[in-house]
This record gives C-alpha cells, sequence and structure tokens, in this order.
DNA sequence: GTGGAACCTCACACCGGTGTCAACTGCAAG
DNA sequence: CTTGCAGTTGACACCGGTGTGAGGTTCCAC
C-alpha cells in the first residue's frame, strides 16, 4: 500500500509517515519510480507508534523498543527489558503527578464551592 | 527575597521565574534600582506551578487558574469554576491515556518475558 | 569608593513531532 | 500523449519552557 492510503488507515498524516520511516519506526519498499510501498500490516504498528507517541515516548526510545515487534523471542535482549521497565516506571511516576495534581484541582473546587472551606487534603480517588 | 534566593529555595532556575513572571504567574515588586522583591510565599507557589507544569498544564491555563488562589472566596467566579471542572476533566482523560499506555508497555514486557506469547488485551490493573 | 557577585534586559538556540510550501517526478485514466 | 493527482525531497516555522550569553547596572561588604 503506498504512503496515502497508510495514512487514510492508521490516521495519520503523510508528513509524519515519512518522519516515521527516516527515524527508522516504519520500513517500505521503493516502487521502480521510488514510491514508498508499505506492508499491510504497518497500519497497526503504526496506530501503536502513536499510542506510544501519546504516552510521552520519544521517537528514539521507540525505535529501541519495535525490535520487540519484531524479532523472534529468541533475540529479544536484556537491553529491551530495562527500557521497558524504563519507560514503565516513568510513566508510573507521571500518573503519580498527574493524580497528585488531580487532588490539588479538586481541592481548590471545593475551597471555591464551600466558599472558604480549606480542603486540606481532599480528593479520594473516584474509580476510573 | 530576591530571585536567587527564590530560585535556591524553590528549585527553580531565575531564568524559569523571570519566564513565569513575564507570563503572568507570579509577582514581585521592584527595588529603586529595578531589581525584583518577591515575597516569601512565593516559595510555596513557585512549587505549585512546576506540579502544574508537570502535569501537563500549560502557563497560559495556570495564569487563569491562580486567582483561586488569590481571590477571596467571595469574589470567585463562575468562569474559574468552570476553568477547574476543563482542567481536572482534561487530566482525568490524560490519566486514563496513561494507563492505557501503560497496558500496552506492560503488554509488550509480557510479551518479551514470555518469548512469543501474544498478549492480545492483557494487563490488569496493579494497585497504584 | 571600589571590587565583585548578583541582578537587569534582550536575544538566540534547543527539543521533537508536525504543518506547510516549493519545485520536481511517477503513475494511471482519459 | 496529456492531464492531474499523488508521490518525492528539502527546507523552514511552530509550540513553550528552558539554557545560555552578551552587555550593562545595582547592591553590599570591605
Amino acid at each position: 500500500m503506498r504512503i496515502g492510503e497508510l495514512a487514510e488507515a492508521s490516521g495519520v498524516s503523510t508528513r509524519s509517515l515519512r518522519y516515521y520511516e527516516e527515524h527508522g519506526l516504519i520500513r517500505s519498499t521503493r516502487t521502480p519510480g521510488g514510491w514508498r510501498d508499505f506492508d499491510g500490516s504497518m497500519v497497526e504498528r503504526v496506530v501503536m507508534i502513536q499510542h506510544l507517541f501519546a504516552a510521552g515516548l520519544r521517537s528514539a526510545t521507540i525505535a529501541e523498543l519495535l525490535p520487540c515487534l519484531d524479532a523472534p523471542p529468541a533475540e529479544r535482549t536484556g537491553v529491551m527489558e530495562r527500557l521497558l521497565a524504563q519507560e514503565i516506571a516513568r510513566l508510573q511516576a507521571k500518573r503519580r503527578d498527574i493524580d497528585r495534581e488531580l487532588d490539588t484541582l479538586r481541592a481548590l473546587r471545593e475551597e471555591t464551592a464551600l466558599s472558604g472551606e480549606v480542603g486540606t487534603g481532599a480528593a479520594a480517588q473516584p474509580a476510573r
């Protein structure tokens, strides 16, 4: 499939797809005329890449991580596992930040609503 | 207190403090010679601003939000409440995103660990 | 009154993913 | 063969918080 199709199928701009390729996140063959030709499996991968970007990973990290998807299990290295663990930890930290700020904002809101009531440590965790 | 002290006390660079002031996040008086003079209460505020940044708020949003901290409750407007509610909603959404990304990464990790097991929708939510 | 640290303003650079424009070429339908 | 859309590369801009440096001024301790 060509870049326009992939863009439409994955919901990512052609600009971004070229960027992904340039940075080794996706691969393509070329037609004799130089047009990119993508494998259908790239749709799924591009979507995942988007998720990883959304999670705050940078392209270099994703590039290191992606071999997990391609390589036969035997070749998966401890490096990748460490990378994964690291990213997971990062996200967990971020999650805690957000929780803390949610607490702050909720306290602020209660304060506003109650006109002066000082919410010391409000904000229980409602089910997600 | 002057900018260097505030920087040290809050752990934020003087550059950033000037930026915060420029964008209305903190205020200062000036000495006759033009040096910034910060109130001691700014330390706490700067720390909070940092947290809000960490949670992904942008300076403009923080600037709109901060009056909640200053204004006596009586003067708090519905606008602020709406803003608060909006940011809370945004953070909650972000939190859900992060949870989803954590799922993705955890699934990837399991896959790696299990050598080829295809994790379709893995990753239960372990207590935070 | 003087040295030097701390401050001032202004300006430019960076990161990294994406938008956008320019100038050019491939491909397929008429 | 022509037309025109879709593709190609390359370059520049943007966002927003921060680093950095130049060139000048203020403050304070000696």
